[in-house]
RNA sequence: CGCGGGGUAGAGCAGUAGCAGCUCGCCAGGCCCAUAACCUGGAGGUCGUGGGUGCGAAUCCCACCUCCGCAA
């Protein structure tokens, strides 16, 4: 390669930023601006807060565009057109490309999916293979299509799980050094032609919908694998909760499971632990938080409360 | 002006006008073959900050700082 292949990138969370950044790190490639979604309030002040991708792109000074809707936005199509993109890269955008912009990247349009496609198309692959308490699940390049998560396969790298994983630790791993490297070589390879893209096979696709903090509320009635996984799934958002005397109170992983049974959602308090019965076995509280206080450890919280045979609901 | 709960010993909490407490931890000693067990003793607090009311304020009033739950 003579010159650079010119990039445009498009992602908005934490997962996307390595990513981001290991394109910008390589000389073979240039990236030419950042997409991301525009700056939204964030938190209890509801203080407009920029995307984490933006902050990054900011730091290594790169033209950064934030359109609030990417469909019949000709002002940016007419950007995008200017910069004449050899490949569009996408991680974790957050919007469905419309086609008129996946027609302008001369080499191709990439994107990176945190599933083994065809499963787990769509917004929660990761929280979702947790949520099923998967024995394992991946990452998969692929090449777009107008349908979502739906176009032919460049490469795919398997995770093994084993059950402990919660959201934000899979998360991490997906986008880790080995995984950020797997992106850049699997690009090389397909620009030196030494890819054959797969199709994928439709019949077993399966989708995942957007996470809603409803799923979030343990139902004690329900066998500890799934309140486990459940607890793992949803952290650190929106946070497995239940309720103590009418209070919320959220449950962080890890938690253990332990044998024994009791009536649903009964708490024991054994030494310093702090143990919770589900449908079939019990399970074992480290870390919860209360609403209006600050997180503490299951033992803090048996030395404050006396809270032995009452019942989570 | 979105709704709401907190800030008290190193930790977790109780105390809502009248001597600042509980559990754990910590220190010293005892018991014991021994211990995270048990017994005895001890240290450790400007009760978030500033002002106000009262004979008297952790407690009531006002302002501010700060942490958090909901909502978005």
């Amino acid at each position: 390669m003579d010159k650079p292949v010119k990039i445009v990138f498009m992602g908005t969370p934490e997962f996307a930023v390595p990513y981001l950044r290991s394109l910008t790190a390589d000389k073979y490639f240039e990236v030419k601006a950042v997409i991301t979604q525009p700056d939204k309030p964030a938190g209890r002040k509801q203080i407009i807060t920029p995307p984490p991708v933006k902050i990054v792109a900011q730091e290594n000074n790169l033209l950064i565009l934030q359109p609030e809707k990417l469909k019949d936005n000709e002002e940016f199509l007419l950007k995008l057109k200017e910069i004449k993109p050899d490949l569009l890269v996408v991680v974790a955008y957050g919007q469905i490309i419309p086609r008129s912009i996946l027609a302008l990247a001369k080499l191709g349009n990439i994107n990176v999916h945190p599933s083994l496609l065809p499963k787990y198309r769509g917004a929660s692959p990761i929280q979702n293979a947790i949520l099923n308490n998967e024995k394992s699940t991946g990452l998969t390049i692929m090449l777009m299509d107008e349908k979502m998560d739906h176009g032919p396969i460049l490469a795919q790298q398997e995770i093994a799980l084993n059950g402990t994983e919660n959201n934000e630790s899979l998360h991490q791993k997906m986008s880790d050094k080995k995984s950020t490297d797997f992106l850049i070589e699997t690009i090389k390879k397909f620009i030196a032609g030494e890819i054959k893209p797969q199709p994928q096979d439709d019949d077993k696709a399966t989708y995942c919908k957007l996470i809603k903090k409803e799923e979030a509320k343990i139902d004690w009635q329900k066998p500890v694998e799934i309140i486990s996984a459940q607890i793992r799934a949803f952290y650190p958002w929106p946070v497995a909760w239940t309720t103590l005397n009418s209070k919320r109170a959220k449950i962080f992983p890890p938690v253990k499971i332990t044998g024994g049974t009791d009536e649903p959602g009964k708490i024991s308090a054994q030494d310093d632990k702090l143990i919770v019965a589900g449908q079939d076995k019990m399970l074992e509280i480290l870390e919860l938080q209360i609403e209006g206080k600050n997180k503490v450890k299951a033992k803090d919280f048996i030395l404050g409360n006396h809270i032995s045979g009452q019942y989570f609901k």
